[in-house]
DNA sequence: CCTGAGCGT
């Protein structure tokens, strides 16, 4: 019904899915007080391969690790969740990661959520990306890979 | 911490 309408409009998705991801904000208002970062709706980009790995964007400041957490252990067994803070003032910065346990869980994570409220604002999830690697990096410390 | 886009301490 009415929610259709809204969670195509939050996907964005509708009938092919298009790159667009940062076009809806807490309310959906006619006018806003600033324009859209971007209006490509031409991009081709593949999301991203799939992993137990989850990119959630669109979170609130307000939004913690454990609100992540408790949102997205809804559709599976969540190893590890995290909202990513600004080092220096640890802040949120709007956005988390989401580990599931299986490829599958996260899938299902993805097509439960996104487009999804939390917080009062619309999130988006999709797989993350696979990070440049282990051992010889910053930190030099198990953080977290891909399995 | 605001303008909010974006792939991590």
């Amino acid at each position: 019904m009415a929610m259709s309408a809204i969670r195509a409009a939050a996907t964005g998705r509708m009938t092919s899915q298009g790159g667009l991801r940062g076009m809806l904000y807490s309310t959906i208002s006619s006018g806003l007080p600033f324009a859209p970062p971007q209006v490509n709706q031409a991009n081709k980009e593949p999301p991203a391969d799939p992993s137990p790995n989850l990119f959630v964007s669109g979170l609130s400041k307000r939004t913690t690790t454990e609100g992540l957490h408790a949102a997205f252990a809804k559709f599976g067994e969540v190893v590890h969740a995290r909202v990513v803070t600004d080092r220096n003032s640890g802040f949120s910065k709007g956005f988390g990661f989401v580990r599931y346990a299986n490829v599958e869980e996260a899938e299902a994570g993805i097509k439960g959520m996104d487009g999804q409220f939390l917080d009062g604002w619309v999130i988006f999830a999709e797989y993350a990306r696979p990070r440049p690697v282990p051992g010889q990096g910053q930190f030099g410390n198990t953080y977290g890979q891909r399995q």
